[in-house]
DNA sequence: CAAACATACATAAATCTCTTAGGTATCAAA
DNA sequence: TTTGATACCTAAGAGATTTATGTATGTTTG
């Protein structure tokens, strides 16, 4: 089962920064599979929506990239900087907190709740 | 503290229909009210986007409506239609799923987590 | 008693983020 | 040799929301 997209919205660039947080570096279509990866399959995430995100944050600041070819292929690996990984902390506080507001607004019982 | 609104995004629809399926009727301005009140003002619904939405899950069967006046002015409650009620559940269990699958993907600890 | 604030509805343009759809190219397996 | 995986990228369109605006009534306060 996928989820309705519209919930990852807002959520891309945290799961990046995150990941890049505990993982050093990593290049774009790594990060697609690691997040598929960790979440049985359950956020598939767009190339669409992922290289720009990249660029952006690149272009920003928050990540730093290098270059490398595998043969003749190019890859492209980001990692985060100082300020992103600040940034990254920010935005999952951010996030956690909105989900524990949700959670006693919405009445959800996360102690019955098993995601497998 | 207000949260970034992209993470609102997405759930208003589960917001409402939740509440709706708790209170029996509300009307629009007084859901902005409620949601502010039981989130702390973490949660403030802007009305740009709310009655849209009232409009158009009434014209989708999810809810049901009744003008009142009170004195001169206007009120319109909302209630919430069986098919509305199939739909609130299947939200609440997606959005709930969601979070568990953001909470485990992100490491986050919700022991220590105490919003207030 | 007038101004400010709260109540209560509503719409529309702009914005932001993402999906969908397309494109290029290399490498491995069947 | 064709299919599928790896690996990058962009652009048009869609969808949900914000921001801005409008209308009007009721209440409080200086």
């Amino acid at each position: 089962m996928l989820y309705s997209s519209e919930l990852i919205k807002g959520t891309l660039r945290t799961i990046i920064l995150k990941l890049l947080c505990d993982q050093q570096r990593m290049y774009g279509y790594e990060i697609t599979q690691k997040v598929k990866e960790l979440t049985n399959n359950r956020i598939q995430l767009t190339e669409g929506a992922l290289y720009p995100s990249l660029h952006a944050m690149e272009s920003e600041g928050l990540l730093v990239t290098e270059t490398e070819y595998i043969g003749k292929r190019v890859r492209k690996y980001y990692s985060i900087s100082k300020t992103g990984k600040a940034k990254a902390t920010e935005k999952v506080n951010e996030l956690a907190e909105f989900m524990e507001t949700m959670r006693v607004l919405l009445n959800i019982d996360l102690r019955t709740l098993t995601v497998q």
